[in-house]
RNA sequence: GGAGUGGUAGUUCAGUUGGUUAGAACGCUGGCCUGUCAAGCCAGAGGUCGCGGGUUCAAGUCCCGUCCGCUCCGCCA
């Protein structure tokens, strides 16, 4: 006799107590293990909750103990018997230990072939393997539950959203039109018209206004978004963002309801109470202070600009040409700087900063007296290393990073030895969340390459309405009404006010580079919509994914995504991206190219 | 496009200066065992050392090329 339709399942394996025992009880799951004594057989039968252990006895089912004696790991198994309490064999190590299931009849659904590798939490198996396997990966308990918190952030998204503050849930298309600017499109060929291609959005950033435009107020999505560029442990080319729009707000609005929103979050998936307001703090004064523009604030260690203090008075080589050629020379004072070895100095450091463009790193070490020891000590003057002790706080047993090149590598070269200088001084708590808005990005940033300028964020960011009048004839100058949000120094989400006048939009097109021509080809139908009465709007895109990683302390995207690519955007279990029939490559009038 | 790192049993790894039959743990298979819970004990099976080429009397080990995973730079409005 089947268990399955015969009888219904009584509750999850992971969810029995004391409080079940003497109840008859019908559960499904998977062989998570067995163990034979000759005689009892014990099984710890596994679904998405846990796990709970059964017992098979020879008597007086011995029908139910011949089956016991077959199963192996990972079959699947019904079994119905009576909840017993284990008297004095509780295993306080697992929630159900108190407890064990007398079985009665057992039921093999389905056998199963011995796994590429064990379905346990703490078990490490090379990437590969597991996105094979990855039906297998995530039957494992640790990464299974993230996918469990993933639909509970969802359900609390949609009901602070769309049930309390007055948004509602709309779709946008896949299947759009290529925009230029930004990240590299995944193209889709149109078989009804031949040579032309579809898009898959990058953001629904035109719709999305579009649908303000059309008086829908506050708009809300869990949208899938694609960019066909090269990935990172943080980058997926396909992923989730959680996309709002509002209408009639200025970005103080926006603020407000996002803090509402992720307070909201981190305290019922952590329990966590985050203080609000978020902190806040400028681009430049990010970029000044800790050289980049998502700094991790879980530590303070900032870096200190040397420039205005050495120039035309010092001797160091390295120093001297950086300044001369126009660059900077910044400083990391690090205390406690003999945690830092002579290897960290020649090696470590050097090798950290180096992908950033760094030709070396420059340091000194401070004695009790206040003399600086190594390289950098004999071309500063006593006054001048007085002086900088003081502006930099050092003291004995400090330890000073000096980067001497362009802004952008200074920059970039020190932020990072800040992360590695603040996980060896210990200084990161993992408990910590450090949020932050960084807010006035510059509209604009020049690129070398085309020589022109780009939209630091994108080109229908709202420029700061008291500087319009700078747009033509100082670009660079111009910052924009755009925010980010981080989180212990990963960019979250980010946003802006729109541009809502057609002409402001224009001629921010103009800067861009785009004949009023190739705008009116691009982006005509946007232009249009904003001469039809444009509400004043804004908004932000929050990276769900990326959200996930940071509630789950994941290490990788890979962790919170069901199927996710590998490092060269394939998946290895489906083998995809795949040759296609010649029918389909001439349904789309593509020829192969020869190569 | 570039840099780094890894690829040896089903899995995770070890493998010395190039030298006998490539090892360990876990897993797997069989046996024993009525209170285990990462069960225990005994026995056993299991290898294209990623792939191709080269050097050598001899290559897991050295050289060249190539493929794949991961991390990073470029890239990511």
């Amino acid at each position: 006799m089947a268990i399955l339709g015969q009888h219904k399942r009584s509750q999850v394996n992971g969810s029995f107590r004391p409080d079940a025992v003497g109840k008859s009880v019908v559960v499904f799951g998977w062989v998570q293990s067995y163990r034979d004594h000759g005689g009892v057989v014990f099984i710890d039968l596994r679904d998405r909750s846990g796990f709970v252990q059964l017992r098979c006895e020879p008597t007086p089912f011995a029908e139910a103990h011949a089956k016991a004696n077959l199963v192996r790991s990972e079959w699947v198994i019904a079994a119905r018997g009576t909840v017993i309490s284990r008297g004095d064999n509780v295993n306080p190590k697992i929630p159900t230990g108190a407890i064990e299931i007398a079985v009665e009849e057992l039921e093999i659904l389905s056998e199963a072939q011995t796994p590429p590798f064990e379905i346990r939490d703490g078990i490490e198996t090379n990437e590969n393997t597991r996105l094979t396997y990855r039906y297998l990966d995530l039957r494992r308990p640790e990464l299974n539950n993230n996918f469990v918190l993933r639909s509970k952030a969802y359900q609390i998204t949609r009901q602070y959203f769309t049930g309390e503050q007055g948004f509602i849930e709309l779709e946008t298309p896949i299947l759009m039109k290529s925009t230029p600017e930004g990240a590299r499109d995944y193209l889709v060929p149109s078989r009804v018209h031949p040579g032309q291609f579809y898009a898959l959005p990058q953001s629904p950033q035109t719709f999305k206004q579009l649908l303000m435009i059309a008086g829908m107020d506050r708009y809300m999505q869990i949208c899938r978004c694609f960019r066909d560029e090269d990935l990172r442990a943080d980058r997926q080319p396909e992923f989730t963002q959680l996309d709002l729009e509002f209408s009639f707000v200025t970005p103080e609005d926006i603020y407000s309801v996002m803090e509402g929103y992720v307070q909201r979050i981190w305290s019922e998936m952590l329990g966590y109470d985050l203080a609000l307001p978020i902190r806040r703090m400028t681009f430049n004064d990010a970029m000044d202070k800790y050289g980049c523009d998502k700094p991790d604030l879980r530590f303070d260690l900032p870096l200190t600009d040397l420039t205005p203090t050495l120039k035309d008075r010092v001797e160091f080589r390295v120093f001297v040409d950086a300044i001369a050629k126009g660059g900077i020379v910044k400083a990391l004072h690090l205390p406690n700087g003999e945690t830092f070895s002579r290897k960290d100095l020649d090696k470590t450091f050097p090798e950290e900063a180096a992908p950033h463009g760094a030709k070396g790193v420059a340091w000194a070490r401070v004695t009790a007296t206040g003399e600086w020891t190594g390289p950098v000590a004999k071309g500063i003057s006593e006054e001048l290393r007085g002086e900088l002790n003081a502006l930099l706080g050092a003291k004995e047993g400090s330890l000073i990073l000096f980067l001497a090149d362009k802004p952008s590598v200074v920059n970039a070269s020190l932020a990072r030895l800040r992360l590695v200088a603040g996980e060896r001084l210990g200084l990161i708590d993992a408990n910590a969340w450090a949020f932050l808005w960084v807010t006035d990005f510059p509209m604009f940033e020049w690129g070398e390459d085309e020589k022109r300028w780009y939209a630091m964020h994108h080109p229908f960011t709202s420029p700061r309405v008291d500087q319009l009048q700078n747009l033509e004839s100082d670009p660079g100058s111009v910052l924009a009404q755009a925010y980010d949000l981080v989180v212990n120094g990963i960019e979250l989400g980010g946003g802006s006010i729109r541009i809502h006048r057609s002409d402001v939009q224009q001629k921010v097109f103009g800067l861009l580079g785009l004949s009023d021509e190739e705008a009116q080809q691009k982006f005509g139908f946007f232009l249009d919509a904003l001469k039809y009465g444009t509400p004043p709007h804004g908004g932000i895109a929050l990276g769900m994914d990326r959200m996930m990683m940071l509630l789950t302390h994941s290490a990788s995207l890979r962790d919170v995504i069901a199927f996710p690519k590998t490092q060269k955007a394939t998946d290895v279990m489906a083998d995809c991206p795949s040759d296609v029939d010649e029918k389909q490559w001439a349904d789309l009038h593509i020829a192969k190219r020869r190569v």
